[in-house]
RNA sequence: GCACCCGUAGCUCAACGGAUUAGAGCAUCUGACUACGGAUCAGAAGGUUUCAGGUUCGAAUCCUGACGGGUGCGCCA
């Protein structure tokens, strides 16, 4: 906010001062790392210096001159090599502030335009356990969806679900092999996993078991009934349980459209790149060549096979079809695995060729890897569930919810999900989305330091004053910012508009969640640094509004992680 | 073989062209409880940012090359 305006002030500036301009330049504001030069700073006197060739100091100088920011700051200087140093005014700290604790979006402003964009993400296998390694997918991509959703873009979530891979050749066949009805009443998806795991190691072993599968899978893309109805049966089943853990995460979709839903429109779809040009027979498989792009000359893009049967890229392109089409989106997000990149590339550039302008974007992610520092495969290593983690964090939670007293039964059971919930949340997105690491469940529970708790604690705290108040308090706007940490909080909570605008440029989550645990930390020194309700007068009412305003920002950004705050705890 | 990602305190991670002093958390060590909720705060100690060159007023960040780790590369998804 205060960053957009100083921007364009600056702007306004370079024109006041006559300053020429090169093409396409536009200066650069930032938050300052260190608050001892000032709470904004700006390079672009240097930046520009260069481009001209004349002293950046002087230059500096000359903008200094030229800007007229006397309602937004106390203070400008000239530092260092040419640095433009902004440092706000009371008065504007405290404008915001009254802002926050009224505005329905916490002083963030919407977007002038908005864009209908789809975010992919999540994206189970059915007849397949959740584990840990769908956090990333899922956590990430639910954040960057109420991130985008938040600042007035208009979201479709779309869950496209494996539900029509070569697996269910496998499951198929050990359906009616070796299934065992009652345990699949029990518990369906361990069963479901049982029988596929069982299978594998039987192809492994005998040759003839696969041709068995692939013909089951062949069966059922056909259409045959049976095989259709233990088709549905499986999904059903799968949905379910899916269902009940995106529920426990308190995460939505706006579509579940698995891979099946594209069935009938892959044969058209190859048929017309055949025809048009796009596509060609190579080997008796059908491809997309890309000899015009360097990096992808030898690694064409195959859609269909050899012996007939469609691919991922297939069932892929015409989902973008759909999304195209039927939802006309402006972007699509997806939030899938770094091992996937290649896929995308050849998959963005095939829809160039196709002519949808329609703003792709693979939203890369590192893996989690197990304790020998290798990829946790499903196949092979054991990996851990994801609601084994989940029960194991509320667990915790609930050990030290325990010891509280004043609490009922169930409030402590609703506090130890919100806080166990909301520590794996915090773990994952808290770190950079690149970033492979090793799945550890100290890491993964911590109560303690850089976590969710420490967070909702701060959100506690300033619930717990605003309850202490004899009677309801009406905040007046006479606010009066003089202490170090009111004047520090007050900078933190007006920084919301800038991260959340932040995180979108790179999809990175974890700049909102570094940004919330800076603002916790900033609350926590203020509640220790000023006494709220002894206070009187203007001040008491000016940090009874930096209390409310913490609140608001601290359970709008959590809520924006997918992480939910409770009054108590 | 080629391509992409990664190498930062003892450990787990931030910072991704900006500042005399590269930040946090955990672990270690000092302090602060007749408490606006200690799941807290104030502080100490801990790093030639894998290495070698280069670009720049300025490099953990960009470029080149090593070394180390991971992933991917026409009929899996």
């Amino acid at each position: 906010m205060f960053r957009a305006i100083l921007t364009s002030r600056l702007q306004s500036a370079f024109t006041a001062a006559g300053i020429e301009l090169p093409e396409g330049f536009l200066p650069n504001v930032v938050i300052a790392s260190d608050t001892r030069y000032g709470d904004y700073q700006s390079n672009a006197a240097m930046t520009l210096a260069k481009q001209l060739k004349t002293n950046p100091r002087a230059l500096a100088e000359q903008i200094k001159a030229a800007l007229r920011v006397e309602d937004l700051c106390e203070k400008i200087t000239v530092d260092g090599p040419g640095f433009l140093n902004f440092t706000l005014s009371a008065a504007a700290l405290a404008q915001r502030l009254a802002v926050i604790v009224k505005d329905d979006h916490v002083g963030v402003p919407q977007v002038e335009q908005a864009r209908r964009i789809v975010v992919d993400f999540s994206a189970p296998n059915i007849a397949k356990p959740m584990h840990v390694g769908h956090i990333r997918s899922t956590f990430i991509g639910d954040s960057l969806a109420r991130i985008a959703r938040f600042i007035g873009h208009q979201v479709i979530t779309d869950n496209h679900i494996g539900d029509w891979g070569t697996q269910f050749g496998m499951i198929l066949h050990g359906w009616k092999t070796i299934l065992h009805h009652e345990a699949l009443d029990k518990d369906p998806i361990q069963e479901l996993v049982r029988v596929y795991k069982a299978v594998n190691a039987q192809t492994k072993a005998d040759e003839a078991v696969l041709t068995t599968c692939r013909t089951e899978l062949v069966k059922l893309q056909q259409g045959d009934p049976d095989n259709m109805e233990i088709w549905t049966r499986c999904v059903a089943l799968s949905l379910e349980q899916l269902r009940q853990i995106y529920g426990k995460l308190d995460i939505h979709f706006d579509h579940y459209l698995g891979e099946s839903a594209y069935n009938d429109k892959l044969a058209p779809l190859v048929e017309h790149l055949l025809t048009s040009g796009i596509a060609e027979i190579s080997d008796g498989a059908t491809c997309v060549f890309f000899r015009d792009v360097p990096e992808l000359a030898d690694k064409p893009c195959l859609i269909r096979k050899s012996d007939g049967g469609f691919l991922y890229a297939t069932t892929d392109l015409a989902t973008i079809d759909h999304r195209i089409d039927e939802w006309k989106a402006d972007e699509i997000w997806y939030v899938v695995g770094a091992p996937q990149e290649l896929h995308f590339r050849q998959l963005f550039q095939v829809a160039k060729k196709r002519g949808q302008n329609t703003r792709m974007q693979h939203v890369a992610f590192g893996s989690i890897l197990g304790q020998d520092g290798k990829m946790f495969k499903t196949r092979s290593g054991e990996s851990v569930g994801l609601l084994e983690v989940l029960a194991e964090a509320i667990e915790r939670a609930a050990a030290v919810v325990a010891e509280r007293e004043g609490l009922t039964d169930l409030e402590k059971i609703q506090i130890a999900e919100v806080i166990g919930t909301g520590a794996v949340k915090y773990a994952e997105l808290s770190q950079h989305r690149m970033t492979d690491y090793k799945f550890s469940w100290d890491k993964m529970l911590a109560l303690q330091g850089n976590t969710a708790p420490y967070l909702i604690n701060a959100y506690v705290r300033t619930k717990s004053i605003f309850r202490k108040l004899d009677a309801e308090i009406t905040l007046t706007p006479e606010l009066t910012i003089t202490e170090p940490a009111e004047r520090a909080l007050a900078l933190k909570l007006a920084q919301l508009a800038e991260i959340t605008h932040d995180v979108l440029l790179d999809f990175r989550p974890n700049l909102l969640a570094s940004y919330l645990y800076e603002l916790a930390d900033t609350y926590h020194s203020f509640y220790e640094a000023c006494n709220v309700l002894r206070a009187e007068g203007a001040v008491r009412n000016t940090r009874l509004t930096l209390c409310e305003a913490t609140s608001r920002v601290l359970k709008t950004g959590l809520g924006l992680l997918g992480i939910q705050t409770t009054e108590r705890m």
